[in-house]
DNA sequence: GGAGACTGTGTACGGTAGACACAGAAGACG
DNA sequence: CGTCTTCTGTGTCTACCGTACACAGTCTCC
């Protein structure tokens, strides 16, 4: 990790470093791209538990050690292959109509990245660097919210909470159960675990008896709430002003 | 996994089994919920990373091996680890006021557990057997949102929504960071990556500038946007009907 | 024709989850 | 009492993981 520029943090880092040809020794027979798109498709097939250096190696055609010349170490590789899945961001003049239709937009843009690689939304959290193309997804995020008198902070919070509804909304979807199920459930057994002691969970067991919506519809709800919220927010900021 | 009843799903689970002593052979040193304490403990200490059989078994003065005559594998370790890390949820009549009131309540409640254990916004996503006590805070937060005239779905969504947002923020909040630079950002990092490329990135450059909020006052935001939300939503419910 | 830098390989280490066989303890039953 | 049976905890073993390190081969520059 040893920084070149002084400003950027993560100039020793693969994502944001230009890669500069070596002058001596033999050529890679791969590009980092290559190695990054790799990745993917194992995660793609086999899950990200299935995600190993032996895999991806073997993916490529390399031994597991020859990975290293690619990247420092495990999650370098994931950083890569994060930037590589969530493919180019909508430019600027991609989104039109109001905050409202942009964001709506915008989410169903996520969703279609989410949902071809499933895995996304459980590997974006936490402490990472980010890549240049995931930045961009916030930037457009950002760029959204801007028509609405929301303050620089609270427009990054919409942000981080319309993320946060998406993964939480496509990481359960992806395991193969409606949303909500799973969240704190988990598979349909809390279904089944409640029918089973329906006189300890009351409120749950009259919950668990309706007939139950499509799911498209489950998702216009949460983010109709969730946009609603945003608007009353900017509300009470108009109001202040 | 053999059912019992036929009924009960998870009859054959460690955490819906009632603990029947066996007739013959020498007694267990320990009970399955020291053997929890002890993996929360670990788990605590260590993080989530931290956390293998074999260190489990060290906190318990066992061998590994032996661990698994508590639980089946490390899967329903973590299952009992968390039902016994979430505590008693709030009695009935525990949360008063409006159901707005209760819902800052029950988040306040929600959020000092999950901040006295940091790994279990991690947890408690994805797939998995629930055990009695993470059941009783979703019925808890089920309840809370019965005097709004939502439909039962609706209801199950808000309440997947609210858990969703007290993870995004606790999980993130937890690694050290404010909530939203990890958001799919993570890590400060990002703020400085946005610094270095201003020109690529100028709606992040402009939000990145601002002073910033303490932390108290972006989760009322959150909390608040998501909660204006699901009062249109019942407005729109009254309305209609 | 070196010298030196670089790529890919092979080996090794400490960690993980877990399968399996076995020694010993303790109640059940003659 | 002795024996049978069942259960607990231990020790050993396999397969895999990430990764440190030494080395052989390849290529460019001087």
């Amino acid at each position: 990790m040893s920084r070149t520029t002084g400003t950027d943090p993560a100039a020793g880092h693969v994502l944001w470093r230009t890669p500069e040809e070596p002058r001596r020794g033999p050529r890679r027979g791969l590009t980092l791209d290559e190695v990054a798109r790799a990745a993917v498709e194992v995660a793609d097939r086999d899950g990200l538990a299935g995600l190993s250096m032996q895999r991806v190696a073997a993916e490529v055609g390399l031994t597991k050690m020859a990975l290293y010349r690619y990247v420092a170490n495990k999650d370098e590789l994931e950083a890569v292959m994060i930037d590589a899945a969530v493919e180019e961001p909508p430019a600027p003049d991609a989104l039109a109509g109001t905050w409202r239709e942009q964001a709506e937009e915008f989410a169903r843009l996520v969703s279609d990245v989410w949902t071809r690689h499933p895995w996304l939304p459980w590997v974006t959290v936490g402490e990472r660097v980010m890549g240049p193309r995931e930045v961009g997804w916030v930037e457009a995020a950002v760029r959204v919210f801007e028509p609405l008198g929301l303050t620089p902070d609270e427009r990054m919070d919409a942000v981080s909470m319309l993320f946060g509804h998406l993964r939480t909304t496509l990481a359960t979807a992806s395991a193969g159960t409606r949303p909500w199920t799973a969240d704190p459930a988990g598979g349909s057994t809390m279904r089944d675990l409640v029918a089973a002691h329906a006189e300890r969970y009351p409120a749950l067991t009259a919950v668990m008896t309706d007939p139950g919506r499509p799911v498209v519809s489950r998702w216009d709800f949460g983010l109709r709430c969730l946009l609603d919220g945003f608007a009353a927010a900017a509300r009470r900021r108009e109001g202040s002003r």
